[in-house]
DNA sequence: ACGTGTGAACCGATTCACAGCA
DNA sequence: TGCTGTGAATCGGTTCACACGT
């Protein structure tokens, strides 16, 4: 049934790395330079030609044989492949310590993404304007939401909440969430959930300290 | 040379999932459960039992056959693991608006850790004091984290110093280092860096985000 | 009987190596 | 000639399935 070709499959982590090429693309242009090679655009970021060819190729052949590649051009391939060449608008939920932190962020802009609306349910926050955004009452989230059709969203909302918090915002027609709790959400598969987690990133950075004995196992 | 045995090594990721379990485990002892089997502790994880159960196996039987994991004695043998028993001090690098969050942010006492030197290069910040902890200048930097003996920190200076900072804190004697500048640091391989990139974590989800055509290839 | 611990099978992603084209 | 584009080989991690211990 349906079975196309399981080939075509493109890696998560290639994805990833368009962001990466892409941000560096940038850096390129801003100093003027024209083409590069695959060898030349990784250099400084420890991934491999190879792997920078291969991303690339599972959607298209960009570059020039014998040349490299044309740097304008290929920052546009790429912004067209991540869907980025177009201001989206993301929503924030949650404006404590962290969300302020978020409403002040201006490297989403490096993506063509703002922040248009802001929500939280501790009235004494609802009003205050933070960064040019007012927060307004989760009580009006989801009208608000699905008014202005936006369909990603930044969740900073205390661990017990998120969950909750994120069903709605399920349920209000958001499609992609940035996760900053430290918890796994259950939502819908057509839900896209990416997990920023710092504190367990750090714990398993703790672990690459220790100086290991030779070990194998544990005895 | 030297080839012990190439089987041990241990996946990188599987010391990430453990301290997701260090967490959950937490959770379900404050609601005082004794026991759990892999299937219980697993299922708001998103990740399988015997996903959960292999990542143990690279360090020893924990669990009782026909039965599961005592909830404190495998929470402790986490920890050793990890190496998160006893409190670890780190060094905080640039006291910006994300430094200040940082600086306010409780999650890392979660693997006890804590942020006891923070430094900026911006006088205008030196001598102030943020969530207890006082800014001092970089020029500082290097003697007080030997002096301390510190070995982790948090990288969260503008892009361009990045790179130098990094190279800095190396000479310092830090090992590890949570780099939120969104550039790829090129430190001596000794030094563990883990980037966290939120603005290319967002772009990824917006290609995600795309109803892709069913599409093979590009034409 | 039941759930762990783990070698073996599987699967996806990275790397290799070279054919293809400018 | 030189660097891209890509199947094929390889590598590493996840999943399976069952033997083992309690």
């Amino acid at each position: 049934m349906g079975r196309k070709k399981n080939t075509d499959a493109i890696p998560h982590e290639a994805i990833r790395r368009l962001s990466l090429y892409l941000r560096d693309l940038k850096r390129l242009s801003q100093e003027k330079i024209r083409i590069v090679s695959s060898e030349e655009i990784t250099r400084f970021l420890s991934i491999s030609p190879a792997q920078f060819r291969k991303d690339l190729s599972y959607f298209g052949p960009f570059g020039k044989r014998g040349v490299g590649y044309d740097v304008e051009k290929l920052t546009g391939e790429i912004e067209k492949i991540l869907g980025t060449e177009k201001l989206l608008a993301m929503a924030l939920v949650g404006a404590g310590k962290l969300g302020a932190a978020l409403l002040g962020y201006a490297g989403f802009l490096e993506f063509n993404l703002k922040i248009a609306l802001a929500f939280d349910n501790d009235a004494s926050k609802v009003g205050r304007v933070i960064h040019g955004v007012r927060i307004q009452s989760t009580g009006d989230m989801a009208r608000l939401i699905r008014q202005r059709k936006i369909r990603m969203a930044l969740l900073a909302v205390p661990a017990p909440n998120a969950q909750k918090t994120g069903h709605e915002l399920a349920r209000s027609g958001i499609r992609a969430i940035l996760n900053f709790a430290p918890v796994n959400l259950n939502l819908p598969q057509e839900v896209h959930v990416t997990n920023v987690d710092m504190a367990s990133e750090m714990g398993s950075l703790v672990y690459r300290l220790h100086p290991r004995p030779v070990s194998s196992k544990k005895r």
